[in-house]
DNA sequence: CTGAAAGCGCTTACAG
DNA sequence: CTGAAAGCGCTTACAG
C-alpha cells in the first residue's frame, strides 16, 4: 500500500487531493502543510521558503480542505442556521439578503429552514441544525421554544429570552409615524388590522399603537379592530379581515394595516364595495415591500429596514460566536423605521 | 479515565450525548447502536429487544448523531448547494421555495450562495460548495464554467453541458401565448424589451420570439427592440430601456417585456410620457410575480411555474444522486408556461 | 523550526 | 446476532 498510487492519481483530473497527498508531494508532514494553510505559519515559525512551497503546490494541485473533517476536528463549522417562516416574497427574503451579505464575506455558509408556523417543525429544526454543527442560529420572526447551546439572534421576536439577542424595530416610532400622518390628515375613525397571532411582531406593534394612540388622544374603537387569520398569502387574509370590518357597519375613514400585503388586500375589498381609496378611505401599510410602490394606488407605508436588520443580525451573531458570553450585547438592538408617503392616503373629507 | 464521568454527565442538561456514551449506557457496542439507529437493524438481524432498548435510550438521552462525523465517514452529507443570482423578491425566491419543499422532506439541507453575476464568485462558489461536501448542485439562472464531480441541475440555463440536466420553460409556447394574444388584439407594431445579456434566459426566449414571430408573419422591427442593461433592480432598468424606445420615435402599440419588473417600469415611463396603458399601448410581462397582480394596471403576463421548476430541480437532483449516471435524464425537463390575461393589454385602436 | 501520534464522532468491512 | 478495529480527512497537543 505504498507505491501504487503515485502515477495513478496524477492522471485523474477533477480529483481533489487530500492533505496527505499534498504533504507527500512536498515531502513535509501534514502538520506543516496544515499550519501553513491555516495561517498559523508565523506562530510556528515555519520557514518562509517552506511556506511558499506549500502555498504554491496547494494552488497547483488545487487543494481544498475538506470542511467536514476540519469542522469535526476543530469544532468550528463556519456554518450557521437561519430559521424563517417561509421562503417567499417579502419579509423573510429581504432579511435573508442582508444576512447573506455579511456571512459570505466572513467565510460562513448558512442553512435555511422554513417552518411555516408548524409546531413540530419549530421544535425539530433547532435540534437538526445543531446536529449539523451550526455555530449559531438566526431566528427570523420565529418563536423559540427552548434555550440553545449556541448563540442565537432573533429578528422581530419579542420574547426576550435570556441569552438571545433581539434585533427589533422601534415600533413606537413606527406607530407614531403612521398615526401622526393620519391624524394630521384629519382622520379620527381609524380602523386597525392586527397581525396573525403567530407573528412575533403582532403584540409588540399593537402595544405600541395603543400607547401612541393614548398619547395622542386617538380613540381605538374595539369595533374597528380586526386581525389577520390563517397562514395563507397575506393578500387574501387581508381581504378577509377587511370584509369583517365592513360587515360590522361601524364607519371609519382610514385603515392602518399590519403589513403591505394586508393593505393591498384591504384596498381591493374596499374597491369592490364601491369605496374609493384614498378618496373615501385612506390606507397605511407596513414593511414597504416591492409591491407597495407599484400598487394601485401606490401605498403609503412604514418602511422596515429589513435588509439592514438582516445585516445586523448576522454581524451580531458572528460577534457573539467570537466573543465571551459576558461581552454579548446586553440589550435588544433597535432599528429605525421610515415613513413613506405615497398615494393611498389623503385628507379626510368625510363628515362624521 | 474510566470512572469519573458517570455521575458528571448525567447532571448536565442540554449536553448531547455521543454514540459512545449512548452505547455505554446500554451496555452494547457502538456498532450495534449505529446499526439500529440507521435502520439497518433487520439486515444485521439485531434482536427486536435490543432494537427497542436502543431506540428507547436514544430518545431518553436525546441522542442525535453528529452529522459532520457521519458524513465524513459515510461520504454522504445529505446536503446540496444552490447557486442563485441573488436573494430577493421574484424569480430566485420562488424557485428556492420549490426546492425547499422537496429537499426538507427528504432530510436534505442546502446551502444557498448568491453570485450577483460576479465572475469571481461564479468561479469560486462551486469549489467552496464541494469543499463542504455537497452531493449535488442546483444552479438557478447561473452559468457554470466547468464540469463538476457531482450531479448538477440547471434551472433556466441553456448551455446544455453534458452531465448537466436542465429544467427549462417551453419558451416557444410562451412566445406564442404572448404574440397570439397581442396579434389577436390587432397589434402589429410590437416593441420588445430583451433581457440582460448575463441572464441565461435572454437568448432562449429571444430565439423563441423570433421563431414564433416568423411563423405568424409578425414583423420584428430592430428599431423596436431594446435590451435591459445593468444588474440593478428590474424596475429601473425597465424604465431606461423603455425611455430608449421612446427616444427613437418609432411608433408602436404594444410592448412585450422580458419580465414583470421591466413591464412595470415600462408602464411608469409610458405614463410619465403621457401615454396611457392599456388605452394607447398594451404591455405584456413575464413571470407573474406577486406585484403583477397588484400593479396598476394589473399586468397581463406569461406565468412561469417557478415553484414547480424548483420542485422539479430538487427531485431530479435527488434522483441523480441516488441513481447511476446511465439512468440520469437524457433530455432537458420542459415546463409549461401559462398565460394570465389582466388589464395591461387591450384592443389596438391606434390607426397606424 | 518540524513531525509523529492521537483523536474529533461516526460507519463499515471483517471476523466470529 | 454482535463487536473490535480501522479509517473518513483533518487539527492539535506534545515532543524534540
Amino acid at each position: 500500500m505504498s507505491a501504487e498510487d503515485g502515477e495513478g492519481s496524477s492522471h485523474q483530473k477533477n480529483v481533489r487531493p487530500d492533505l496527505k497527498e499534498l504533504a507527500r508531494h512536498l515531502g513535509v508532514s501534514q502538520t506543516t502543510v496544515s499550519r501553513v494553510l491555516n495561517g498559523s505559519a508565523k506562530h510556528y515559525r515555519i520557514s518562509a521558503e517552506t511556506q511558499e512551497r506549500v502555498l504554491e503546490e496547494a494552488a497547483k494541485l488545487n487543494y481544498k480542505a475538506n470542511v467536514l473533517a476540519r469542522s469535526l476536528r476543530s469544532k468550528r463549522s463556519h456554518t450557521i442556521g437561519v430559521m424563517v417562516p417561509e421562503i417567499s416574497e417579502g419579509y423573510s427574503t429581504a432579511v435573508l439578503g442582508g444576512i447573506e451579505d455579511v456571512l459570505l464575506l466572513s467565510g460562513y455558509f448558512y442553512f435555511v429552514v422554513s417552518h411555516r408556523h408548524h409546531d413540530d417543525r419549530l421544535r425539530e429544526y433547532p435540534s437538526l441544525l445543531l446536529s449539523r454543527a451550526v455555530e449559531g442560529i438566526i431566528a427570523v420572526d420565529t418563536p423559540l421554544h427552548e434555550d440553545l447551546p449556541v448563540p442565537v439572534v432573533a429578528v422581530s421576536d419579542h420574547h426576550h429570552r435570556p441569552a438571545v439577542v433581539n434585533i427589533e424595530l422601534d415600533h413606537v416610532l413606527a406607530a407614531r409615524y403612521a398615526l401622526e400622518h393620519l391624524h394630521g390628515l384629519g382622520h379620527r375613525q381609524i380602523a386597525f388590522i392586527k397581525g396573525q397571532s403567530f407573528s412575533s411582531d403582532t403584540r409588540a406593534r399593537w402595544r405600541a399603537i395603543c400607547k401612541v394612540a393614548a398619547d395622542m388622544d386617538i380613540e381605538v374603537n374595539p369595533n374597528l379592530v380586526t386581525q389577520l387569520d390563517g397562514d395563507g398569502p397575506g393578500i387574501e387574509t387581508g381581504r378577509v379581515a377587511t370584509a369583517t370590518l365592513l360587515d360590522r357597519g361601524v364607519p371609519f375613514t382610514a385603515i392602518f394595516a399590519f403589513n403591505d400585503l394586508a393593505a393591498i388586500g384591504a384596498i381591493t375589498v374596499l374597491r369592490e364595495a364601491g369605496i374609493q381609496v384614498p378618496e373615501q378611505v385612506s390606507v397605511v401599510g407596513f414593511d414597504d415591500i416591492l409591491s407597495a410602490a407599484t400598487n394601485n394606488p401606490p401605498l403609503t407605508t412604514v418602511r422596515q429596514p429589513l435588509h439592514e436588520m438582516g445585516r445586523a443580525a448576522a454581524s451580531t451573531l458572528l460577534e457573539m460566536i467570537h466573543k465571551e458570553k459576558s461581552e454579548w450585547p446586553k440589550h435588544p438592538i433597535r432599528m429605525l423605521p421610515a415613513f413613506v408617503e405615497r398615494q393611498s392616503t389623503q385628507e379626510n373629507h368625510v363628515v362624521s
